[in-house]
DNA sequence: TATTGTTATACTCTATAACTATA
DNA sequence: TATAGTTATAGAGTATAACAATA
């Protein structure tokens, strides 16, 4: 057995060094996750939407009546996780599903009247939260610049 | 009931349009990290090792004999989510907790030698998925712009 | 009273395999 | 054979409340 008391300093809990840890892009990409769902779930507290809600209901929008699996692939969603989220919104009455006319595998994407005022308030709620990053980020040039990026190492 | 061969173009399925979603930071951020973590864990499958977990490993490094709630803090991870960390970690023979003298609540964190080697190898892991990053990015000043504008957003 | 570690629970997102019905 | 939707399971991350032991 090691003395302890050679290594463990009780009498100065001075800050510890992370300059290693906090200079590595894995490191701040994973706090950065999650401070992200933190303020968005915040902002979207009163429409009650996930991200991934949110981005489907604005696609869904966009292009009313395309499949369920274009969609999810659009998004970049597993057409197998994509099933659960929008039973979800169907279940709020906030989209639905039609038949498609020569292929009964395929179900027609829509949002429904109540699908259609929740999304105004999301986006709004959106609205919010882009003029938080944006200010954040120190103006329109600053936010380009910080899309541009990501879409170079995850785009 | 609407007529559904009015709004579904099953002739000619071009590209949906995506304009609204794709230029939002929520929706680039929410599959920026699901990508991140997918090439993580291909540059970390050979030492096994999750993005906090190498984090939690490369601090403590820094900082042997710091308690579990100050390590934890300093990643920006709850106490109680640090727990079944460690607890695998420690499972695995690559760290260990010893007890404080004159603080029986306290745990004090350390790398066994085996985690010191597994540091070292995922060191090299990162030192890879660091360079694909840069590579991407397009050089170093990309680099840091990218960093400080993430800290700026999420700092 | 406050802190440390712990347990338990729940929530968001993701990946994969396998199944049913239909094309 | 291939596709669309579905189910089930597993894993990564997060937050919160409550508890025992200790300070």
């Amino acid at each position: 057995m090691e003395k302890i008391s050679e290594t463990y300093n009780a009498t100065s809990p001075e800050a510890l060094a992370a300059s290693t840890v906090s200079q590595s892009v894995v490191h701040q990409l994973r706090r950065a996750h999650g401070r992200f769902m933190h303020r968005f779930l915040h902002h979207f507290s009163a429409v009650n939407l996930r991200p991934a809600e949110y981005s489907a209901l604005a696609l869904i929008a966009e292009n009313p009546g395309r499949k369920q699996s274009e969609i999810a692939a659009t998004l970049g969603i597993q057409r197998a996780n994509f099933v659960s989220l929008m039973n979800d919104l169907e279940g709020r009455c906030l989209t639905e599903r039609r038949s498609v006319p020569n292929d009964r595998r395929s179900h027609a994407l829509y949002l429904t009247a109540s699908g259609q005022n929740l999304l105004s308030d999301a986006r709004r709620a959106e609205a919010d939260f882009e003029a938080e990053c944006l200010e954040r980020l120190g103006g329109t040039p600053a936010r380009e610049q910080f899309l541009a990026l990501l879409a170079r190492l995850f785009g």
